[in-house]
This record gives C-alpha cells, structure tokens and sequence, in this order.
DNA sequence: CATTCGGTTCAAATTTTGTTGAACTAATGG
DNA sequence: CCATTAGTTCAACAAAATTTGAACCGAATG
C-alpha cells in the first residue's frame, strides 16, 4: 500500500508545502509536482523557470517536465512578461479549476476505459455459455458503473458551492 | 511454428478482471487487489483461502497479506464454514459500503493530517514575520480544505442515491 | 508427541515509478 | 556566424512499491 515519510517541516511555508505534499499523495501524483505548485502558490507573483528551479531545489529536468504535466492538469499557467523572453508560471488557484481539471484529466479516460471493458464484457456474455451468475455480476458492475458516471460532474460541481473560484 | 502458444482467447471474466485492475489503478490500490476482488466477486459462493490462491494466480504470500488490506477497506469479509477451519472470503458487494469504508481508511486519514499541518503552519503564521501575502494564502488554503471535509461525506452518500445496496 | 494442514511473516527479488545529468534545440544578441 | 541564454529530451540512475519464496507458527490430526 502506500504511505508517506515527510520531512519534518520547521517554518510556515515548509507546512504549507507538506500539506501539498499529503494532497499529491493522496490523489497519486508525484511528490515534485507538489513542490512545483507550492513554490508557485506561494509566490507573490508569476516566477520564471529558473527562479522555480532555484525554489523548489528539482533539477532543470524535473521542473520542466513537472510543469508540463501541472499545464496539463491546469494546475499552473504560462504567463507572458513584457520585454523577456522567458517563461513564466502562476498557480492556478481556483479549486473548481483544479477539480474539474483533475476529473477531466485523470478520473474520465479511466470511465472511459471502463465503458470500453464492460461493453466488451457484455459482446462476449451474450454470445457464449455464461452462467446466470455471471451476468448476474457482470450487470451489477455495469449498474455501478453508470453511477459512478454519475457521480462525477456532481463532484466538480461541488468544489465551487457558492463563492465561485 | 506451432499455434499452441498463443495468447489466450479473450473471455468475458478477463474484461471483469481488466476493468476491476483500472479502477485500482485510478485509486491508487495494488493490482493483487484487483485479482483478489475480481476472483471473489466472479465466484458464486465463498472460497477457501487456497482456491483464492489458486484461481487468482497470486503467491500465497501475495494473496495472504492482500486479503488482509481488502477486509481493512471492507472489501471482502471472512465468512465461516461450518466443519471446516479454513478462511473463507466472500466479496463486498455494495458499493456504498466499499467507497463508505475507501473513504474512511485512505482519504479520511489524509484529510486528519492536513488539518494538521494547517493548524501548525497557522500557528508559526500568528508568531514570525509573515507577508500579508502568505497569511492570505494560508487562508485560501484552510478554505480549501473545509471544504474539501464538506464534500466527502456528501460523495459516500451519492454512492448509493436510490437503491440502497 | 510428531506430522500435516492452513496460513502468516519477512527479507530479498522484481517491477514500477520518479529523478537527474548531460547532450541537445531553438531563439536572441553581439 | 558564434556565443549565450532558455528550456527540452532522453538514457541512465535511484527510489519506492509490489510480489514472492521460504522459513515459520499454531491448531488439529494420527
């Protein structure tokens, strides 16, 4: 199974980035994207690459493609700066942003697989020798399923109740 | 050559089996855990731990401790035969009560300690010179998470909306 | 008691996943 | 053009998680 050994934290930011650091834990993601984000939430303004570099203590390689994967789950964005042609970072800090990002990103191709199996699952149970039993199984799962289905775009919903972002 | 070793033809239990392996896949779960539930929910009775081990293809070793995780998170549970000192497992088959008890081992616990670390990190917050800027995002972050604490209790509910079971 | 049965435990092997250094490209500036 | 800056890519490395073989333990059996 999984746990995590945090280092001990000492000041305020180091909680903050443990925090962080539980949440990608939690949802499966890497430990350096965590430490992406947080320098980045952390920063008063969009940081440069190599500023984030410098921050996070990752290596060039890991940055950059951490924050690609992080542009990908709109977890940060590019941000253009006048006169440099660097890139720029900001976090991305609304929580339904996030959510709905994560859900689109990383819970939909898994339904989406699961619609595929099932369907397959269902092709072949109609065709060969099955017992009542296993269909019996094999439409419950597709019931929970449909639920499953269901649930989600409730569930991004949710992140934002009433104050938006 | 011979025709012999080819790649089994794909039967309707294997798409079950694939698509038990994505789901714990998309939480985070071992696949031994996926082929243990699969095989308990495939089974129209309660197996002995030894035909598990068998029908499963896992080690003992394997099939011994996952159990264990799985009756952790009430994924299956230890039926007794009458006659007989062998374990029997049978699968958890309400789906309410499996996200119910996901929820209550492996996110819950995740939650506690976050609610920890903000506490600790608002602690330092109050004490050291901190920027306006990081106190603001101290507080976003602890809105974050109550929020995140509403939402959870709501999401084991949707689990089973009309239908109980 | 000695032996088999039923299962657990744990160090070690394996597999998977994450991280990095170093070589590379593309764009800018002199 | 050549040098410098900015960032990307990828093969190799490191770390973490998972799986297993084998030793082990307690309860039943002869």
């Amino acid at each position: 199974m999984s746990a995590g050994g945090v280092i001990p934290p000492a000041a305020a930011p180091e909680f903050v980035m443990a925090y962080f650091t539980r949440c990608a834990d939690t949802i499966g993601l890497p430990r350096s994207l965590a430490q992406l984000y947080a320098t980045l939430f952390l920063s008063e303004s969009p940081l440069a690459f190599e500023e984030i570099v410098a921050r996070s203590g990752l290596s060039k390689a890991s940055a950059s493609t951490g924050l690609r994967d992080l542009e990908r789950l709109h977890g940060v964005e590019r941000v253009m700066v006048a006169q440099d042609r660097r890139s720029f970072y900001q976090a991305q800090l609304s929580l339904r942003r996030l959510l709905g990002a994560f859900v689109a990103e990383t819970v939909k191709p898994g339904l989406h697989d699961g619609d595929r199996l099932l369907r397959e699952a269902l092709a072949l149970a109609s065709e060969g020798d099955h017992s009542e039993h296993f269909k019996a199984r094999l439409n419950s799962l597709v019931i929970w399923h449909e639920r499953a289905s269901e649930i989600l775009p409730i569930l991004s919903a949710l992140a934002a109740p009433s104050h938006d972002d």
